[in-house]
Parts: C-alpha cells; sequence; structure tokens
DNA sequence: CTATATTGTTATGTCAGTGAACATATTTAA
DNA sequence: TTAAATATGTTCACTGACATAACAATATAG
C-alpha cells in the first residue's frame, strides 16, 4: 500500500504527491488506509482482527449461513474462509453446526458468547469512526466532496438512461 | 482484503453484509477495491504497478528528491523504495544522480522516455477513472454521500474552534 | 450406477510491505 | 581532530492477507 503521508509539515503550495492527489483512488486509498490502521488498533482488545470482524458481523446478520456462502459474501475464497472461521471458533465466538441435510457443509451459528462480543465491538467500532472523522484532513475532505459530486452526477445520469 | 460482494444478484431487503455496511472503513475500502482492481490493468500496459506509478508521479513532481525524502511522501520504508526505483530505473522511466554534496544520497531524475511514459500513464488513468464512475454502485453512493455530510461537519467544527 | 460437481481442508505460492542488520558517508560532540 | 552518533541506500528474512491447486468426503445428474 503506497501512499502520501498525512504530516503536512510542509505546507507548500506545491505538495510533492500533488500529481497524485488529482485521482480519486489515491485518495480514497488514503482515507482507508487512515481508517484501517486505527481500526486494527480499536479491535485488538476484543482479539478480533478486521478480517474476523467482517466475518463475524455476516454471521451474525446470516445465521446458519455457510462457510462456501460466506466466502461469496466476504468476496474471498472458501480456503480463506477457513482461517477466520477456526478463529472465531477458538474465540468461543461462533461454532460449527454439522447441515443433516449435507454432510459436507457447516452451519456457522453465532454462540451467546459471539453475540456479546458483536455487541461490543460493534459500539467500539462506531466509537472509533466518530472520532476519527475529526482528524480526516481537510484535504481529504475537499476531495471527498468533489468525489461526491462526480459519483451523483454519474448516478443522475443512470436515472435518466432508466428513464426516471 | 475482505469486503462484500458487488454482484446483488440477491436483492433482498436484508444482505448478508448489512452489519457492516454501517462503517465508512468498510464501504472505503469497497470503493478502494474497485477502483484499485482496475487500475492495475489499467497500468499494466505501460509496465507500471501502482507502487511504481505513485513513486513515478512523485518523481515528476519534484525533480532530484532523495530516496529517503521519497519513501516519506509515499509513506514507507525506505527498502520498499529501492524496489520501486529499481523498477523504474529498469524501465528507463528514471535515474540515479549521485548528489555531489552527499555521497550516500541519489537525486532521482525523470528521464525523457520517463516523462511521456508519465504523461500517457497520467491520461490513462484518468480516463480510466471516469468511466469507473459510472459503475459506482448506488449504495456506495449514497454511503459517500453520509461521509461527507459527517466529514464536512468535523471540518465546519474545526474552523468554528480556529475562530474562523 | 457412474460421472460430475460441491464442501471444507491443507499445503504452497504470491505480493506488498516491514524490520533488522550492514557498508558507506556525514554530522555532532568532546 | 578525533570519536560517537546519525543518515543513506541496500540486502535479506519475515509477515499478513490473500490466491491456487490438489484432495477426501459427499452430493447430484445423466
Amino acid at each position: 500500500m503506497t501512499l502520501a503521508n498525512d504530516t503536512d509539515e510542509d505546507n507548500s503550495a506545491q505538495p510533492s504527491d500533488r500529481l497524485l492527489r488529482q485521482f480519486v483512488g489515491y485518495n480514497i486509498k488514503r482515507a482507508y488506509i487512515q481508517l484501517q490502521g486505527d481500526l486494527t488498533q480499536t479491535l485488538a482488545p476484543f482479539g478480533l482482527r478486521i478480517g474476523t470482524f467482517s466475518a463475524l458481523a455476516v454471521v451474525v446478520g446470516s445465521e446458519g449461513i455457510s462457510q462456501t456462502q460466506l466466502s461469496e459474501v466476504l468476496n474471498i475464497k472458501r480456503s480463506g474462509v477457513v482461517v477466520l472461521v477456526d478463529e472465531l471458533e477458538n474465540l468461543g465466538a461462533i461454532d460449527r453446526k454439522p447441515v443433516e441435510t449435507d454432510r459436507r457443509a457447516y452451519a456457522l451459528r453465532v454462540t451467546a458468547k459471539g453475540w456479546h462480543l458483536w455487541q461490543n465491538a460493534e459500539r467500539a467500532v462506531q466509537l472509533h469512526e466518530d472520532a476519527l472523522f475529526d482528524k480526516l484532513a481537510v484535504e481529504d475532505i475537499r476531495t471527498l466532496r468533489e468525489l461526491l459530486v462526480r459519483a451523483t452526477r454519474s448516478a443522475t445520469r443512470k436515472r435518466q438512461e432508466a428513464g426516471e
């Protein structure tokens, strides 16, 4: 992940990454890295990583989901899900219930412990994001506004095409 | 990188990742992955990766920059810069000019070839991003609007604190 | 019933980056 | 001025978060 440093101790009119800041992808990446780095710390006290947090969220929201289905929702391969489910199972947050009608598959279920874990982690991340918004650089905000304008224009065009 | 699938072939009222969609980080990630995946393909014909593209942009914009400075702008370690500079040098896009006043350091310079490469790549990425905006899911746009509102509120609060 | 497909699993590879150690060169302090 | 501390670029081993490929067990289709 390559992105420019946030610390604008050099507030010259020509930042070294000015040619990159024109790109939405670059600015999105900056925003994401900032959120991600800190989120990892927010989740650590719960024994969760971003991946396991995401997987837990999906299982909480879709009880009985299979690992293959989970891999589709998370957009990763089945082999990657094994690690996440193992980790959540070791935490005692979910369990693999054998499916009677298909002995190859498991139905993933949240335990009582997992439910409480989810509630606490969810609240922590909400607070985390609220706090982090105060730290968004003004430059990022400007770019996000530009992004919004373009995205909205795109959505409007879509609606017009659809004859709305 | 864990994120939910874009293909909303299941347009139920309760998507399996609904608990994740409340988070800005999750939506930012979705947007970034979408942009990033395709950007890699856009850059491939030029022999560039996202990392080398970014490094080239910085050198173009700050001729004579050192590798340590470049690492600070790109927010990666010096050891990571070596790979990028090697790759750009092998492409003939930049060169390492010895600095007379400091024999440890190199001044990174764009070659004529590198300048043309940058111009073509920059244009390609601009076109790429314009085209990609049509593909941004409406849900992402909605979330980005929300993000903007919160970010703007945050910026306003900052200005008020500053007494503007 | 046989051929094909699917589920979860393991082992291995990849890719972008970090961390630690190093040679060389420069700056700071005694 | 010499000695200690610091900075630059480099190498190599390592990590985290995936993907790919092969596999056994099971299920489904022809």
